[in-house]
DNA sequence: TCAAAATATAACATTGTATTATATTATTGA
DNA sequence: TCAATAATATAATACAATGTTATATTTTGA
């Protein structure tokens, strides 16, 4: 049987020239290197080197089957150094699954920090519906999903994140003069809202509810995004997130605290099954600090 | 340190996806394989695998890394199978310099007879002039050389192989009665012939001389094949190798035997101090047999 | 829940890989 | 040419890798 120590062995006679040269370079001893060499000679039935004025050169045989041992030797070495960088969290790939606005906005932040220390890292971000995102979770077909209005899946892990919630207004407008704002403040604003069935919706609906202020719906849009440029343009004012009204200040829009203390929840998700990646674990801790600041 | 033993081991694993299947497959008992996966976990200080409804499937650091030990087994097998092809001679790679007359006529048919039986051994073929591959041979850079009145040298061992020689003449020539062909023959001939410097040349003269008839030289060319194209343009005959010759029967050309004997010397080289590989000495060996027929 | 299957652990044999000590073979320079 | 020296091979031996069988433990699925 082939082995790999003989083929070790038989790299370094090549590089050196000689028997003792090469088991200095392995640091061995002589003998073993001897040993080694007649073992893979006897394996290989054909002679290995033809000795000239005190040198050993490989044989014709040899120089046709190097190509592939020093490949086999590179590969080793790489398989070694991937490994420790695996260890120490330096090389992976991440799937992460994310809602639209996470994609455009905050997660690339998040990234470009996690891949500063973590050159070899490579990742794949999908972002995509809540629905989707689920199924892909269910499915073990990503690390990590971040998504919001999460309700539980018995094979998908979560862990919950609430947002602080403000209401975001034109620069300008008069609700600047408030410290805070609640639905009494907003009896004569148009509202720009996320989707009805949301349960961020009905979470700040039900406010208005109680404080017997109707909610005036103006428009209803997919994606904060589209809510701010929205509202920056005049059309109304908007409740969302402070993480998603804080990528809109500078430009034409103000935002203030909403009261009563409405969370936006985010979820941050992983399959329950798959062990997860050191580099997942990390990436989500990341993440999760990142939010810190926004968070209720 | 990573044992190839163990990348067998994974390989097994993952392709059985469990650990007595990748025993089964390895040919080893069950305990044996467990140790040598939970050796490689200890190696790779990462999970190696998740378990999943009794199957385990490689985690993702693993499948990063995968590629690269599939590649290492695949290659460790190929250097086998070569190995093993080199012995059977059916693998390997020759170099040849010979005379710009053997590269177009006798040689190529024997290289195809030889390579029919070996498809993996490959072949260099290099025409040029006599000194040149002498020094070729001196410098080991060919593995055998084949040419002509080649008088020794230290670092080149030689076979001799001497050719019958014949007179050739246009189809329908008067000599085309005669059994054999001697000067006395050629007494009112043209001849066509080689390099006056050349060992044949100065035999094929002397045996003129002793028959005390005027060699009346026509044309010199350096090659048989120019030689025989003159000839049968009918502006001469020539004296030369019955090997050829034989090229040229059917193109217009006759021959019979020349007399005095004049062997036609060919010399069959290979570097001294250079072990000779098992292929190039069955080439030899069939080369010196392919020219048998035509042997003095 | 319980039997069967899968896996892990223990005790031990064999072989690979190294060591040191020593013999043999090449190389080299007076 | 021959002795000094370097290079390599062989022998005796230690220890780790790799296998075995026997047995315990865990997982799985009806």
């Amino acid at each position: 049987m082939l082995r790999l120590r003989q083929l070790e062995a038989l790299s370094a006679v090549i590089t050196t020239g000689s028997i003792s040269g090469a088991a200095k370079t392995l640091g061995i001893s002589q003998p073993a290197m001897s040993r080694l060499i007649a073992d893979l000679s006897k394996n290989f039935e054909f002679n290995l080197f033809n000795k000239r004025d005190g040198q050993l050169t490989p044989s014709q045989e040899i120089q046709l089957l190097y190509p592939d041992i020093e490949r086999v030797l590179e590969l080793m070495g790489n398989i070694q150094n991937t490994s420790a960088e695996i260890n120490d969290r330096k090389a992976g790939h991440l799937k992460i699954a994310c809602l639209p606005g996470f994609a455009t906005s905050h997660l690339p932040k998040v990234v470009a920090t996690f891949l500063k220390n973590r050159p070899e890292v490579t990742m794949t971000i999908e972002p995509d519906r809540p629905e989707r995102i689920l199924e892909w979770m269910a499915g073990e077909q990503y690390d990590i999903g971040i998504t919001d209005g999460f309700s539980g899946h018995p094979s998908v892990e979560r862990t919950e994140i609430d947002i602080r919630t403000v209401c975001v207004f034109p620069q300008g407008h008069a609700l600047g003069q408030l410290k805070e704002i609640t639905p009494t403040d907003l009896i004569n604003e148009k509202l720009i809202h996320s989707r009805r069935d949301s349960v961020f919706f009905q979470s700040v609906s039900q406010a208005f509810q109680r404080a017997q202020i109707e909610f005036k719906s103006s428009i209803e849009v997919r994606q904060f995004t589209a809510a701010c440029e929205l509202v920056s343009n005049g059309l109304g004012v908007s409740i969302l997130s402070e993480l998603d009204a804080s990528k809109y200040v500078n430009t034409g829009l103000e935002f203030r605290p909403f009261r009563p203390k409405i969370p936006h929840r985010l979820a941050l998700l992983r399959p329950t099954l798959k062990r997860p990646s050191m580099i997942s674990l990390e990436f989500m801790q990341l993440f999760h600090e990142s939010l810190r600041q926004y968070q209720q």
